[in-house]
DNA sequence: ATGTAGACGTA
DNA sequence: CGTACGTCTACATG
């Protein structure tokens, strides 16, 4: 029925359709792994985008209330009084609702001491009077009485948020009996429940539409009300007042000040880069293509990059090729395309010109020298490259820049790694890619050396943004770090089928057996590996008191099954426990030995980009979780042997690095004499807490104060660390109370470090690696808490990865200046093993210790164990 | 075929 | 209600 001509107003209550949608939807569905809640969030936004879909507005706002505050209760303080409190699950969830509008280019008002149905009104009224179709989008029913010809209300039926009511002047007649404006008189007659708003007793709908048609207007009505009969007359005159306050109450300002027009709402092209974000960290994933669908793909503001000109790359014979990269004066960008780990292509750029060639035998030749010198290269994720490289006996050097880590050093909680995703973010382009799932693609994919021209536009827009301090950690630990990753995955760890396959099969039985034991028990068969199946088992069949919940039901996990053997021992629960040992160790067993390749090793790689600590992480497979806790499980460790052509593993862990970085952090006097007298930590601290001699401190205490200094850099609480000690928690309570009594500048170190994070944005190792924390200063609670604790740990493992990278490419690189055949093969963490050439263990040795211990110049001592075996479980000891 | 939840391995 | 990771299985989606 709108007229296509006419531009369309869309105005939506925010508060009042999220708040349905909170109630609508079952929060389990709804909680991201930070515990946000986010069903109204989510309810709200898919309501939202259906609209925008089906109505198409020209126009867009969104209206919040600010508080409960408004200028009604400041004329009737029990207006809404009796509204239970809004949860904090829904109050926290309205400021991320509007990051999300606001990514989406969605006007939102609010207006102090304003409720959100008066900007609606406001807005309608004036839109309405410019020529516009209005729709009005809100959960409360005073907004009937701003329906006209031009202003169509959209109500959410009882079904559920999604399905919207649409109101014109002619379904409020048909519905309400009345004309859209009389509506709040009934109201007025009726009262409000909900609105704390007292009516006249015994007076419903139907005798409110009886009396305004009777009289024709509510003035009428009371004006002559003494013409009523029977009891609701005289409720009626009773009520009077209550119904005047009622009618003042619910007639909603249409000329609130506001500081937008119908004209300044029109829709704007969304910022495509902020949904993703936003929706990535709220745990949206279906949600984002039917935004995009719904604002519709031109409407997306990423895209004037198809205006963005793209050099056209010169094909070049080889030695031409090698002649053009050497005449550069300065960077010169560099992408070597692979395929199965060998190079095919290889492009290069200037800021103005590229240059391609295939990859074969006599480009290698001519290129070599350039390749292995030191002019300066800058690269997108190198490390494949400079493997492809290695593979081809050549060697990278003079890696000046690589956009990949650069862009994770200055956003680490953001997943844009590739090259696509940061042209977009920092230049505002698209990168052209050909479509994979066309055989014949309508788009051509950018070239090597075009991708490499990209590769330096990103660099020079990120050196923009980067502090000085994240430039450095970047050319003086990561790059060096990548090239000596590059030649530990290259060179991969020797493992030994025999020994893993016979683990294995010895697992086999032993997981058999016990899974037969377990039936019998029951007395039916079933999956053990069912979390599902197995809560039927342990709850209905054996009728064991519940545990802790989950999302989905009760859990099973190891903790709670031993907490359950305590209270209610069952020999299933052993069985079961048992079970799982064998099966996940058999599991482990079988993803390393699919993992070993022809050349009898396996080749891990390492993830640079992998956490936002600064951390490695280890994928396919990954080699920094293989078991070692039990006796059984090392036996996993001792299928890494030495490899052909090798004399010995050699491992070397930093003890207690995190606890000395700490000691270092905070100053405290205590904590770094610990680590100065040579006495075991623990012991030491524990003497000091309990107040004994540190040859008296028992095995309980040590366990006591271990878990707390250990706690510390995690930001344990007291509730925390009584659950881990199975211990009072007022007893931990008190433990924290003494170990601060005793090492107090530790938690002023700790306090003061989070302040600090609080106030600048982020955090900082001693090497300057930050990390942003935006959830510092969220009003959300377990938001912030969560930030907290992260802040706390953030520059302690962070300065320890720091220092373990600055250890693990100077070894790298001395074991290679100094002509050695030793290398490094594994990073964990705070960990390396290293395999040791025939006759170079003096000389490895010396290098592990001097490098690892003189990593940093700490107020403490940097202590390194060294092991040395046949096996990587020998060489642990 | 792809994604999520629960569980569990490491530092 | 302790940080940082990756990977497996089962199971629910498409």
């Amino acid at each position: 029925m709108t007229d296509s001509a006419k531009p369309t107003l869309m105005v939506v209550d925010g508060h009042s359709l999220a708040y349905r949608a909170f109630f609508a939807l079952p929060v389990e569905n709804f909680t991201t792994k930070d515990n946000q809640h986010t069903n109204a969030i989510y309810g709200f936004l898919s309501m939202f985008v259906n609209l925008i879909k089906a109505e198409k507005p020209t126009h867009l706002a969104v209206a919040f209330d600010t508080s409960r505050h408004s200028f009604r209760t400041d004329v009737y303080p029990e207006y809404k009084a009796t509204r239970s409190e809004t949860p904090q699950e829904f109050r926290g969830q309205i400021p991320l609702l509007q990051d999300c509008l606001a990514a989406m280019s969605v006007p939102v008002l609010t207006k102090e001491g304003i409720e959100a149905d008066d900007i609606l009104a406001t807005l309608a009224t004036q839109g309405a009077q410019q020529g516009y179709d209005v729709l009005v989008v809100s959960g409360d029913r005073d907004t009937i009485q701003l329906v006209t010809d031009d202003v169509t209300l959209l109500y959410p039926s009882v079904q559920g948020v999604s399905q919207l009511k649409r109101y014109d002047p002619v379904t409020v007649q048909d519905r309400y009996g009345v004309r859209p404006e009389q509506y709040p008189d009934i109201a007025a007659l009726v009262g409000e429940t909900s609105d704390n708003l007292p009516g006249v007793p015994k007076v419903g709908e139907k005798t409110a539409v009886k009396w305004l048609t009777q009289f024709g207007s509510l003035d009428e009505l009371l004006e002559r009300a003494e013409e009523i009969k029977g009891v609701v007359g005289g409720n009626l005159r009773e009520h009077l007042e209550d119904v005047r306050r009622n009618r003042r109450l619910n007639r909603l300002l249409t000329d609130v000040e506001l500081p937008v027009a119908p004209a300044d709402l029109v829709v704007a092209p969304i910022d495509a880069q902020g949904v993703r974000d936003i929706f990535a960290r709220l745990e949206f994933r279906t949600l984002l293509p039917r935004v995009f669908e719904a604002v519709g793909a031109g409407e997306v503001a990423d895209d004037p990059a198809s205006a963005v000109v793209l050099p056209q790359p010169v094909e070049l014979a080889a030695a031409e090729f090698a002649t053009w990269v050497e005449a550069q004066e300065g960077e010169v960008a560099l992408r070597i395309t692979t395929q199965g780990g060998a190079p095919t292509r290889v492009g290069a750029a200037t800021g103005t010109e590229v240059r391609e060639i295939d990859w074969s035998e006599a480009a290698a030749d001519s290129l070599r020298g350039w390749l292995e010198s030191d002019s300066p290269k800058v690269l997108h994720d190198a490390k494949p490259q400079v493997k492809a490289l290695l593979g081809a006996g050549i060697r990278l050097a003079g890696l000046a820049y690589d956009t990949s880590l650069a862009g994770w050093l200055l956003r680490p909680s953001f997943p844009d790694k590739t090259l696509v995703d940061l042209v977009e973010r920092y230049l505002g382009e698209k990168l052209p890619q050909a479509d994979p799932s066309q055989l014949v693609p309508e788009t051509e994919g950018a070239t090597p050396s075009q991708e490499a021209w990209f590769a330096l536009r990103v660099a020079a827009a990120l050196r923009e943004d980067i502090p000085e301090s994240v430039a450095r950690v970047l050319t003086e630990i990561e790059l060096p770090t990548l090239l000596t990753l590059a030649d530990m995955e290259v060179a991969g760890v020797a493992v030994s089928h025999d020994v893993l396959s016979g683990f294995s099969g010895e697992l086999a039985t032993r997981a058999d057996g016990l899974a037969q034991d377990a039936f019998a028990l029951v007395g039916r068969e079933f999956n053990l590996g069912s979390p599902k199946q197995l809560q039927e088992v342990l709850f209905d069949d054996l009728q064991l008191p519940k545990t802790r919940k989950t999302k989905t039901g009760y859990s099973t996990d190891a903790a709670v099954l031993a907490d359950l053997q305590e209270s209610n021992p069952h020999p299933f629960l052993g069985l079961l426990l048992q079970h799982r040992e064998a099966t996940k160790l058999r599991q482990i067993i079988e993803s390393l030995d699919t993992a070993i390749r022809d050349d009898h090793r396996v080749h891990t790689t390492y993830v640079q980009t992998g956490s936002q600590t600064g951390r490695l992480s280890s994928t396919d497979p990954n080699l920094q979780n293989i078991p070692v806790r039990t006796e059984e499980s090392r036996r996993i460790r001792s299928a890494f042997q030495v490899g052909d052509g090798y004399e010995a593993l050699l491992t070397a862990d930093y003890s207690q690095i995190e606890m000395r970085i700490m000691a270092h952090l905070s100053g405290d006097e205590g904590l770094i004499e610990a680590f100065n007298s040579g006495e075991d930590l623990h012991r030491f601290v524990g003497a000091r807490v309990f107040g004994v001699e540190p040859s008296d401190v028992t095995a309980a205490m040590r366990t006591k104060v271990k878990a707390m200094s250990y706690g510390l850099v995690y930001g344990l609480s007291a509730f925390g660390l009584s659950k881990q000690l199975r211990i009072e928690q007022s007893e931990a309570k008190q433990l924290m109370v003494e170990y601060f009594a005793r090492f107090g500048a530790v938690r002023d170190y700790l306090r003061a470090s989070v302040l600090k994070a609080k106030e600048v944005g982020y955090t900082e190792t001693i090497f300057g690696r930050r990390r942003p924390f935006p959830d510092l200063s969220s009003p959300n609670r377990v938001l912030r808490e969560n930030a907290e604790r992260a802040a706390l740990n953030a520059p302690i493992q962070g300065s320890a990865a720091d220092i373990m990278k600055i250890a693990l490419f100077h070894i790298h690189d001395d074991l290679r200046s100094e002509g050695l055949a030793s290398r490094v093969l594994l990073q964990i963490h705070d960990e390396l093993v290293v395999e040791v050439a025939p006759g170079e263990w003096d000389a490895a040795e010396r290098i592990v210790r001097s490098r690892m211990g003189d990593a940093a110049e700490l107020s403490v001592p940097l202590d390194v164990q060294v092991g040395r075996g046949q096996d990587w479980n020998e060489a642990a000891h």
